[in-house]
DNA sequence: TCCACACTACACACCGTGTAAACTTCGTAT
DNA sequence: ATACGAAGTTTACACGGTGTGTAGTGTGGA
């Protein structure tokens, strides 16, 4: 039994001590990064007791889920995405992926390798890791569908096959190999990946 | 101070035991993955006290470090490169890394799991991590050069660009996304790898 | 006003890392 | 063949993180 999550309070003093947390959470991963992100940590940055953030999140795999979806929001993932779906035609929109992965992911970097490693030791925090590639993938097969509807799919793929590939180059880990140790700059990143994709997808 | 590793030892009680510690975590990391990979597992599973793990390696970052020259000896690193360079062309070494990629790195996915975590805790394993990265830079700069030297390295990438996108596509976190999460064989992972790279970078 | 609930204070068990010191066993060089 | 030194054992610690238990204090909301 997946240890039933601790679901999100109505009252007023509860919800304020849980954003709290999230923003200190947040904060820590953004100062000092995710080794520091421990319970304790936690709790002192948002003036609480350590036992207190027991009481808003099961465990640390449960905090570090909620963290993602809080950044999610904080940093706004759906505008960034609303930018892809707004594009002409698959192409473009493709292009803007690109773009919004520049921009996007390098800011969830943190909480992304925070996630990685909490799931893989918590059998239990497999739940949001589903949720999430399911998501990804989502996103990737609605581009890969555009593409393939406009019949501007390049040869050697179909919808599926480079749905799949599409929702593998959005691991961080890429993102972060030429952002940090090659030293790229977002924008620099955003066009390489544009050019990466389109000679790779399209027709 | 980079805490001086532990050199390799000429004794042979040494060398057995030593290997026989490198043996045991190579297992533990395959059979239950690297979160069971504890120095009282390797320790216990060698066949000797913890505290001689020790007596090794100076700590678990250092023997995660050198588990990873082990492993890459005993699945044949060099080998499987050699088929690389041995290609008759640019291009052709290009599907050959693709294929490199594809039956070399799953066997190291989980050791490559393991040092990304254990440098991110630990400065001190910062060395071994910048030595990896630079050998994989090279064979990316190497294969880059191939093509702008025989003129087929396709439009909007340098040698340098494309050195660094190479790299960064390595990531075992790609390998891992579309074989693990989204099932594709090996086979079909060197073949789409191929793809993406002919279309990326050659002209 | 009063009650439930959030939160505190303090305490504990558990696990993993890394170190200490005194002891035993094994390899090997003479 | 033996004696020496290195390798390995045993037992024990300190430290830091997670997660739980429990009695008591405060605070928000009806």
């Amino acid at each position: 039994m997946p240890a039933s999550p601790i679901a999100i309070p109505t009252n007023a003093r509860s919800r304020r001590t849980r954003a709290a947390l999230l923003d200190a959470a947040h904060h820590i991963l953004e100062d000092v990064g995710f080794e520091a992100l421990t319970m304790g940590a936690v709790a002192d940055r948002a003036g609480v007791t350590r036992r207190a953030v027991y009481l808003h999140f099961a465990n640390r795999a449960e905090l570090v889920g909620a963290l993602f979806d809080h950044i999610a929001a904080a940093e706004g993932l759906d505008a960034s995405l609303a930018q892809v779906w707004d594009a002409p035609d698959a192409a473009a929109a493709l292009d803007a992926w690109a773009q919004h992965l520049a921009r996007y992911h390098p800011r969830l970097i943190e909480v992304d390798r925070a996630l990685q490693r909490t799931w893989r030791q918590d059998p239990d925090a497999g739940a949001h890791r589903k949720r999430v590639a399911a998501e990804q993938l989502a996103n990737c097969r609605r581009l890969a569908r555009g593409l393939d509807d406009e019949r501007r799919l390049a040869l050697g793929w179909t919808a599926v096959s480079a749905a799949d590939m599409l929702y593998a180059l959005i691991s961080s880990d890429v993102i972060e190999r030429v952002l940090v140790d090659r030293g790229w700059s977002r924008r620099r990143l955003a066009d390489q990946l544009a050019l990466l994709f389109r000679s790779t997808f399209v027709a």
